[in-house]
DNA sequence: AAGATGAGCAACCGCCCCCAA
DNA sequence: CTTGGGGGCGGTTGCTCATCT
């Protein structure tokens, strides 16, 4: 049983947009705000599937844009970013005011992975080019899974194992002392954006905030915090959310130093 | 000058997740 | 609890333009 199709393929417009439609888009969503995309293009009056008109505005029309070259900070971030977050562009770009998660994702492909790779690092690991295969597998992505859950069972416990490993690795520890010693102490190796002490972070105390949620991930099933829903704006263009402080320029990108 | 090749990027595709009914 | 619609995301495609031969 196949999904219905986002729209009506047969009449809808494809390829490069046209200033008219571009026009009408941004007519349209100034007037109504953004919103149901599905239904969206017949209401504006254009020939575009919802998805299309969804992405042009994200990734194009949207006032808040910031055209141009990336700066070489810019540069370091997203790499610092996908070294602990792998290919999560829509949460990377969250981090990056004014950028998109398909700029950040083409830039990644056409620039950065160059760029790493001039410098003998492999850009899906993060590791020297050269190192020994072994210490490299299974490195991909930072989880977000909680390995302190205690629950029975055989499965539990490899389960629980497993995203040790997945943790490990992608932090850089390699034998399962390692894992045990440092385990505990991963939250403080992606802290918070530098802030005074007497100024809260969005209103939660430090000490407020689980680890999904400082990743700007609050409506994650990892959130063991309960600020479920206090911010829904994770990589939705920026508006009114501040990861890491990047928003407000309060990020110390020395919190995110990798060791 | 013209064709070949490569880089950059906008746009599409299809899968997945969330949530309301 | 189940189901299906809506929207989001990552991967991929294909077009355009620049550079090379």
């Amino acid at each position: 049983m196949g999904r219905s199709p986002c729209c009506e393929k047969a009449h809808t417009n494809k390829g490069a947009w046209t200033k008219e439609e571009d026009d009408r888009l941004i007519a349209y969503i100034r007037a109504h705000g953004e919103g149901c995309w599905r239904s969206l293009p017949k209401a504006a009056g254009l020939l575009r599937c919802g998805k299309s008109c969804r992405l042009r505005w994200i990734n194009y029309l949207r006032p808040d844009l910031k055209r141009g070259n990336f700066t070489e900070e810019e540069d370091e971030l997203i790499i610092k970013l996908h070294s602990l977050l792998g290919n999560k562009w829509s949460l990377i770009a969250g981090r990056l005011p004014g950028r998109t998660d398909n700029e950040i994702k083409n830039y990644w492909n056409t620039h950065i992975r160059r760029k790493l790779m001039n410098r003998g690092i492999d850009p899906a690991t993060h590791r020297p080019i050269n190192e020994p295969a072994a210490a490299a597998t299974e490195v991909k992505t930072l989880s977000f899974a909680t390995p302190t859950v205690k629950e029975e069972g055989e499965d539990q416990e490899e389960e629980k194992e497993e995203k040790k490993v997945v943790i490990s690795n992608a932090v850089g520890f390699n034998s399962k002392e390692d894992i045990e010693k440092n385990l505990i102490n991963l939250e403080l190796r992606i802290s918070l954006p530098y802030q005074s002490q007497s100024e809260p972070l969005n209103g939660n105390s430090a000490t407020g905030l689980c680890f999904s949620c400082s990743l700007g991930i609050q409506k994650s099933k990892e959130c063991s915090c309960g600020n479920i829903g206090t911010s829904n704006n994770a990589s939705r263009g920026n508006i009114g959310y501040d990861f890491l402080g990047l928003k407000s320029g309060v990020l110390d990108y020395r919190s995110l130093e990798m060791k």
